[in-house]
DNA sequence: ATAAAAACAGTAATGATTACTGTTTTCGAG
DNA sequence: CTCGAAAACAGTAATCATTACTGTTTTTAT
């Protein structure tokens, strides 16, 4: 098996396991649990090999942070921009990689990242008037 | 009107004309045809307000930049990991917008990327074999 | 068992982006 | 139409998330 090691191992079952979009700092955080003189620099690359294989996702919020994602199942990214929460809504089809392939192209990750405001800041807001 | 300068009504009428994803220097060079003296840092700042207001996109493929788009109307961005392209396609709806609607968020921006292999990267490719 | 290839730890360097400072522009009140 | 406060700007300096580098260790195919 080609790349493999038990570095990148761990940084893979570390995202999977992990139900928030953590950062790289956070993964690495995480993954020091495991292999506790890991590098940054090691965290970084893999999560950088692993997203140009397609293996994780990468979503970019504004925050100056990649956050990743190891749950290629097809979902929503809700992200609020009062609270800057990142909620995940799943969906049984993955409409735009279908949409895709009807046009000749061959996915193999898709990103849905829709922001405005989530249901608990919107209560809060009409409280507030 | 808040916000205003020419600066601004540029920076948005440079992204509103590009059909292509730029990042901020290719806009700051696009902006200086209009504006010869404008400052990097003002793209920097004005893009960044616009992300945060939503009325800019901002999307992020991996290559160390972000790639600003001013065109809200609901479109996937089928991103190649051959060639690297990013191809507009559009859509007739908003699914995960909708989608989210439903589940009582209130959305104003939606972003869809589906990375994978083009249609001419893919033929490209049975050609060598 | 062995050697080339790949990955690693640790650290230094990079450069896209942000912050800062003094000046100019915007905009609402009078 | 002033006038002044608030906001935005140009230009430049600083930041810090990420990448690159170096010598060592691990992986993998023979």
């Amino acid at each position: 098996m080609k790349n493999y090691s038990k570095q990148r191992e761990a940084i893979i079952t570390v995202l999977r396991d992990m139900k928030t979009h953590p950062t790289a700092s956070a993964v690495y955080e995480k993954v020091k649990e495991i292999i506790p003189n890991i590098s940054l620099g090691t965290v970084y690359r893999n999560l950088a090999a692993l997203r140009e294989s397609g293996d994780i996702l990468a979503i970019s919020i504004g925050d100056g942070f990649d956050h990743f994602d190891g749950d290629k199942s097809p979902h929503i990214h809700l992200h609020c921009r009062e609270c800057k929460e990142i909620i995940d809504l799943y969906m049984t089809e993955d409409p735009a990689g279908e949409f895709a392939i009807s046009r000749g192209f061959e996915p193999d990750t898709s990103i849905y990242i829709v922001s405005g405001i989530c249901k608990d800041c919107a209560s809060k807001k009409n409280q507030q008037v």
